[in-house]
DNA sequence: CTGAAAGCGCTAACAT
DNA sequence: ATGTTAGCGCTTTCAG
């Protein structure tokens, strides 16, 4: 049975050593003679000594922790994301202190404060759907505190990000909704201080333009991406005189809103409607029909983060921020594809 | 414009006074005049000061952070527990240190050792599906670290956990199907050394003496509770000479496998076969048919065993070691209620 | 009411 | 080759 916590002062009692001494032979310092290390070591080994990561980091201010703020802890996407920041970390030694906004403005002030208070070595935040104001970043940023933005992303020109091309993805998977046949592609957008749903929609208008149709503002509804206002705006759309014959959601989430409400008016998809999302969540799959969306790399997006991070925590001078810019992937399925009738 | 971490050193030296001095104002100590208290307080506001949790932890060998190992990070049942945790440490002002398993009793043992190393308060813990071998928790348990387990657990009498009544859900669920018309009602198991899937199994077959019927190992089949290799028992199963009418999936991902390969063989769920799961995941509804499951209270789960942790970790003496059971709820859907023929 | 000093576990500069 | 000392930031006696 093991003590508690051992420390250097337990071995160096034990050996009648002093406690420099310890600590010298269990990093291999050259100046200790191979028989005294050899009997250190077996002593340590033996009471399964760990270093005392607080008194380190007391010592060297540096706690080897890395805080992650997302905005929620439930969905694919940021678990995923999560997945792959906590392997990079690991991978360098570093622990992850997982926070959560709950998708809001104030409890991501809380995060981060938080997270300054346990003295991290540096974030990894997405921002809230809320966030539509920075300055509670400005202490991590004047202090230099190693700081990495990735999806929903803020004041670029001085913090490193990851993010995808949203503006591509959003106008090829219109382009997809017109090469399948729709004339009249509605578009349900998120608030336009996130740069995703800016860039989505701006996607949204290039597609058109491609494909020469015109931007029709009846055809545009914004929602604040939750199911129950989604449901809404998309009563909205399907009541209008001429109503849409394909609907791209911002995202996946916002789809399947879509999708129960164009259920429940027993409306068909894809045939009267078709239906595409962004951001490929797990159940893309499973629903009926299976949705159209673009896949979004979520752990390399989370290794990158975290690389980007580690890279900031080790440099001796900050580096120059940099903006690392993933490529998604249109996965085609069936509710945007019409079916053929009778074979 | 702040400095990078504001000390009492700093505050102290601003003011002419000593650190003791500062450090009693900000903690009202009652020895501090007023007025100085008062001074000190600005100060230490003007300079956002915040203790270092280090040198406090240090001190009082407390690091004021809680570990946590899942089997994966992704899935909604595990982090919506994990939301749950994080609630409840926030709330008594602990972080939450978050590690994955990856269903790997190696990459387990490997978190509890890197949890132990970084001093964590106390540890909250999902076994792997592959973790038959408990020697890992030796340290932990001896050293009297405050551990609680959920959902898979071992060494109940020494332990605290929480878990769920698998038995009495199993066997609702089961009877369930015996209601709904099922006569050759299949189950598949996981492995045998988890007690959920040892409990769920039992339920089973607790439920087919409950309704007269016989217990039959051909309709009880294996899996390592992937998708995989759950596909192909399904396959084992369905091309039986007689085949089962209803099938009770061991959980939702299995569950969900095996609507896949039923679909795949163009039978209807749940007119041809009926089929159920357990653990509620979010896309249960979203699945054609929804499906039929039982419902764990998962964001509960992760407080309850949060508290418990917390109150061991602040308690004196070791408190005895409590078995919380939740109750769960059976949730019928269409996966499992054979539709009307025409009305 | 306030200050000085010791100590938590560790490292590194400075002796010996 | 090994020991001593100081100090990281904080709390807590013990002194004044």
């Amino acid at each position: 049975m093991t003590r508690k916590h051992i420390s250097l002062k337990d071995i160096a009692a034990e050996l009648n050593v002093s406690i420099s001494t310890v600590s010298r032979a269990l990093k291999n310092h050259p100046d200790i003679s191979p028989e005294l290390a050899d009997k250190i070591k077996t002593v340590a080994n033996a009471w399964n000594y760990s270093p005392n990561p607080l008194a380190k980091g007391l010592l060297n201010q540096k706690t080897m922790t890395l805080g992650v703020v997302v905005p929620d802890l439930v969905t694919y996407f940021y678990s995923s994301i999560i997945s792959g920041i906590e392997q990079v970390a690991r991978e360098n030694g570093y622990f992850i202190l997982i926070t959560s906004s709950y998708e809001s403005l104030e409890k991501e002030q809380e995060c981060v404060k938080n997270l300054l208070a346990s003295r991290v070595d540096g974030m990894i935040i997405c921002l809230s759907k809320e966030t539509n104001d920075y300055i509670h970043f400005d202490t991590i940023i004047d202090n230099e505190i190693p700081l990495v933005f990735f999806d929903r992303v803020c004041r670029t020109s001085e913090v490193s990000s990851v993010v995808v091309n949203n503006r591509e993805a959003a106008r090829q998977i219109t382009n997809h909704l017109f090469q399948s046949g729709a004339k009249r592609i509605a578009h349900i957008a998120g608030p336009q201080h996130l740069n995703i749903a800016k860039e989505r929609f701006e996607g949204y208008k290039m597609a058109l333009t491609d494909n020469g149709l015109n931007y029709n503002p009846e055809l545009v509804e914004f929602s604040d991406m939750t199911s129950e206002d989604t449901t809404l705006v998309t009563r909205r759309l399907l009541s209008l005189p001429n109503p849409p014959d394909a609907i791209f959601g911002i995202n996946d989430v916002v789809a399947f809103a879509v999708m129960k409400e164009i259920k429940k008016q027993k409306k068909n998809i894809p045939n009267d409607i078709m239906l595409v999302g962004i951001t490929d969540e797990f159940h893309a799959t499973i629903v009926d029909p299976p949705l159209t969306s673009v896949m979004h790399p979520t752990f390399e997006i989370g290794q990158e983060a975290a690389r980007l991070l580690v890279e900031q925590c080790i440099a001796k001078e900050k580096p120059q921020p940099v903006q690392v810019v993933m490529d998604t992937t249109l996965v085609v399925r069936e509710s945007s594809v019409k079916k053929l009738l009778a074979k």
